[in-house]
DNA sequence: ACTAAACCTACACTCAACGTCAGGTTCAGT
DNA sequence: ACTGAACCTGACGTTGAGTGTAGGTTTAGT
């Protein structure tokens, strides 16, 4: 599949695709003849896999460092090694931003229930219809 | 207290604080005499609310779409019904949110024990001392 | 052969969320 | 009265994550 189709089918600009190549999060893909790129269905999981670690909070040099995991082993010992220190940040900071997410929706329960409660009283009170 | 202790206090610089009173995220303060500003633990409370959801992602324009919740009540009913929706869309989302941090949770676990595994049998094999 | 749609590179621009710098004012202690 | 630390404003710089545009090339259909 060419960039237009891949952009389409993952939700963002093609130019969004030529950034994150220059990056160095997408591979070049194939490039036939003269320049144009063309792309397998593993490209497209690994937009939505970034779109999804993105959604998480990650920057994108934070996705960088994990996404091959996902497509490719480490290479190397060190390179495990390396990697396994990354990934236990990560779940040590994913735990953290858990408990603060549950925090939040509980605070936002709350809150909800609140507003329910002055708005039905405000009802009552003013116009009761 | 002045700028500089609340800065400290709150881990971020006193040019984050001129900015966020600039896009109005944070109340001017007391300014007696001169110039300066005085604030009072309300401030740092603000702060502290402000890198939490943060931390969750919230831009700072979503943050100032909720953050007065926690520091007063909506005025009006129509304000009322107003951070009533604003509320209900942000449960949503960090209900989603949750979701899909504990998949990526149990991701990590997964790709953890699988490196770990790899790096034992890599130092067996190679070099067993 | 021709044309429109899709593609290419490269540079410039935007926007959020700050940081840096310069030049001036104010406050606290001596 | 004086000095150094803390403060002020305003303008400009920076970084991350893209978007826009110009000018040229390629491909697919007719």
């Amino acid at each position: 599949m060419q960039i237009g189709e891949l952009a389409k089918r993952a939700g963002v600009s093609h130019r969004t695709i030529h950034y994150y190549e220059r990056i160095g999060l997408l591979k070049p893909a194939e490039r036939e003849g003269a320049g144009y790129r063309y792309y397998d269905d593993t490209a497209y999981q690994r937009l939505e896999k970034i779109a999804a670690l993105k959604r998480l909070g990650l920057s994108l040099d934070e996705i960088a460092a994990v996404i091959d995991l996902y497509f490719e082993d480490a290479s190397g010992i060190k390179g495990k090694e390396k990697v396994l220190g990354i990934l236990e940040a990560q779940i040590a900071k994913t735990d953290a931003q858990l408990t603060e997410l549950t925090a939040f929706r509980r605070d936002l329960e709350s809150n909800i229930a609140r507003m329910k409660s002055l708005i039905d009283q405000a009802r009552r009170t003013d116009c009761p219809l």
